[in-house]
DNA sequence: ATCTAGACATTGGACGTCCCATCTCCTGTA
DNA sequence: TACAGGAGATGGGACGTCCAATGTCTAGAT
């Protein structure tokens, strides 16, 4: 399985095409071997010999499929197939917004705009599956968050949680993750331009009166409030883009 | 949660966080300078004097920030900032999907699934911003969608346009990316698993059903017809799966 | 017999150098 | 004025060399 092209006409295709078939020859290559989740790719020598390029390239490439999060990269072990996640993605979109924020912060707010259209929009399938059982969960994660609210701990981590756990019942951990990535990016764009003194008692709040229309069923409720959820971060934003 | 702490030994940690701190350490410069999109970057050889390390290490996290979109690199000119795009994405979620096919398609379903709950969980923030405008520019897209399928021609870009303006009263560039996103990675599941004989016209019925739905602004009727729109893949997914 | 420390092989990480490919821009000619 | 072609700059790629991290295996001590 070699890259086909680089044969007949190198010069024919873009550069960027031909990196970008390096990329699909290594994803063809592990799907054609069979491998799967955790299993081992052959080396980066073995590899440059078979797809006929050299090390120096083909690393640049696994370097890519590492940040895309398709392999799992190990110095002194080996290179792997991937379990999936995102986490590449939020360091580019949290370029992306302080990139914007420079000028009128448009795509920072869009970001913003993103995770409160998927939060707010989702939450009504979320409450159409939900069982007793991911209630009990919401419960627990809220009074661990309430708990460390008057410990004077930072919350990010409940605050992280009981979002993951509110669309638990749609049972899609690649959705979760997605939500998960602008959660982070919310939060570093919400770190990035600055946040007056936090008020520990009034989030938690905010968060039992999210679970409270949760737990009874009342979707137009929980939407509305989570959309109250990002209005004080909008209103920030709004500022320092101004200033 | 797969996102955040996957149990990681400590040097392994190291290892990626080199690397991950060159990414950084290049949008951080792009963003000490004030450089905006479109505007180029230092050439490589400036870059890895700059930063300290050697041209190819540079020319890998280069690679990979042009993978996440945060680069544009044109062979021969320059390399540039570029405007958000999240086409890698495709790549690297389409290798997941085909991936999953092998066991039980789990991924791939997800897959579905989560453009699935974009679509319909996102519908009705949309039509509560709906303008005539917008339903015009629907309406042309639909006859478009008619007329390629009376001469027998693909309707994919005409699906794609339809979908976009769909969700334009959102006026979120950033989601409608997202949702191509997975509108592509959808197309390419669709590919990859064989279809039947397409029925051009049943194809646009279905959508001109869920225009007729949007345009009286019925937000149960949009979002339930929308899910019907998956249901043929999803059950193709499982037969496929079941083999 | 068991445990541990250290040697060892393997593998990825980083770098330098050389040459090729491609682009833009400028110059010269018709 | 317009077009063709060259010059220079910049990214693309290939080796070769050495460094660093990791897991394994073995020798020695207990």
């Amino acid at each position: 399985m070699a890259i086909a092209s680089q044969e007949v006409s190198p010069a024919r295709f873009s550069a960027q095409l031909r990196s970008h078939a390096l990329q699909t020859g290594i994803m063809d290559l592990i799907l054609d071997r069979g491998l799967d989740v955790g299993d081992a790719l052959p080396t980066e020598s073995e590899l440059s010999a078979e797809l006929g390029v050299g090390r120096n390239t083909v690393r640049e490439s696994l370097k890519v499929l590492q940040a895309l999060g398709v392999i799992e990269i190990r110095h002194g072990f080996g290179m792997f197939v991937a379990p999936n996640n995102f986490s590449a993605l939020v360091s580019g979109l949290t370029f992306r917004g302080r990139l914007s924020l420079r000028h009128k912060g448009e795509e920072a707010m869009e970001l913003i705009d993103v995770r409160q259209a998927l939060e707010s929009g989702l939450i009504g399938l979320a409450i159409d599956l939900l069982t007793d059982e991911h209630v009990a969960d919401l419960r627990a994660t809220m009074e661990a968050m309430e708990d460390a609210a008057k410990k004077g701990e930072p919350l990010h981590e409940h605050d992280a949680e009981f979002h993951r756990r509110l669309y638990a019942p749609l049972n899609n951990e690649l959705l979760i993750n997605l939500m998960d990535v602008f959660w982070q990016v919310y939060r570093k764009i919400h770190l990035a331009i600055g946040t007056g003194p936090v008020n520990l008692e009034q989030q938690t709040q905010d968060h039992w009166d999210i679970f409270e229309a949760v737990a009874n069923k009342d979707k137009a409720l929980a939407s509305e409030r989570l959309q109250r959820h990002f209005d004080g971060i909008r209103l920030k934003l709004k500022e320092v883009a101004a200033a």
